[in-house]
DNA sequence: CCCGCAGTCGACAACAGTTCTCACATGCTC
DNA sequence: GAGCATGTGAGAACTGTTGTCGACTGCGGG
């Protein structure tokens, strides 16, 4: 049974009230800092939970730390600046369809996919970054 | 300076042999099983330089492991079985130009892309496996 | 309203991948 | 060759994540 814990809505509200990408750490940090006492195997374990749920969409840094975001449920995918780590949604509907037909004719089935596009963003271009530091 | 050494060369070599991404442990793994003494961290730093030279491309597995491969490879993406593991390489110009188009409408540069398919291949549906294990 | 207990919590240990340290070895320049 | 900056490698340290286990607590039943 799933049980509807303080600490678990806790954890939920913190995402609803963020935009953007957060890693569990610095979701624990937020809530130990804002007086909220719970435990880090328990944000991992409730963040966890809401990615298993469909609520939370998770992806990896390049530093390989794990960050999380509240999406909409609408299937997209992110495209990430390399630099400043922003995000926009985007959709692609031939993309779905390429991927279903081609795992279809390798005769796959039930099939799911996953796409992150990176870049460098106008913004940081402009400003001359690029993946290395100046 | 950069000095040429035995190890360097030979981290380089083991890219020119493989295909695809491999892990810097596994590289360590495989040196050493091939009778080639080098220590892990040589590896890592090795294959560092190499990122830094761009004669390698690097990304992060799920599970936050860093994989590496050579650069020329060409580009193309993986359709992985859920329930067996095997792989298979596909290509898509067709999300390629996509990834890149609507990173541009964006205002991104320099533009990267990550794409993965998973799905049941053909024998483990017949099987009846799916995701979870029976 | 209280009980029982399965699901949950949280401090801490364990773990994996990666980076750092430092004494020692080795290319490169002269 | 000799000198010396640079690279090496074994292991320790560090980081993010997951597992452990005794204590705790929603929640349904009595």
């Amino acid at each position: 049974m799933i049980r509807n814990t303080r600490q678990r809505t806790a954890v939920n509200a913190v995402f609803e009230e963020l935009e953007g990408f957060h890693s569990a750490q610095e979701v624990h940090a937020r809530m130990r800092a804002a007086g909220d006492s719970i435990g880090l195997s328990t944000v991992y374990r409730a963040v966890q939970a809401l990615v298993d749920d469909g609520e939370l969409d998770s992806i990896r840094t390049d530093a390989g730390e794990a960050i999380y975001r509240r999406c909409s449920t609408r299937h997209h995918h992110h495209l990430v600046c390399r630099a400043c780590g922003r995000t926009e949604e985007v959709e692609g509907p031939a993309v779905e369809r390429w991927a279903d037909r081609v795992a279809g004719e390798h005769g796959f089935v039930d099939v799911t996919h996953t796409l992150e596009i990176f870049g460098t963003c106008a913004a940081c271009h402009r400003a001359g970054a690029t993946t290395e530091t100046p």
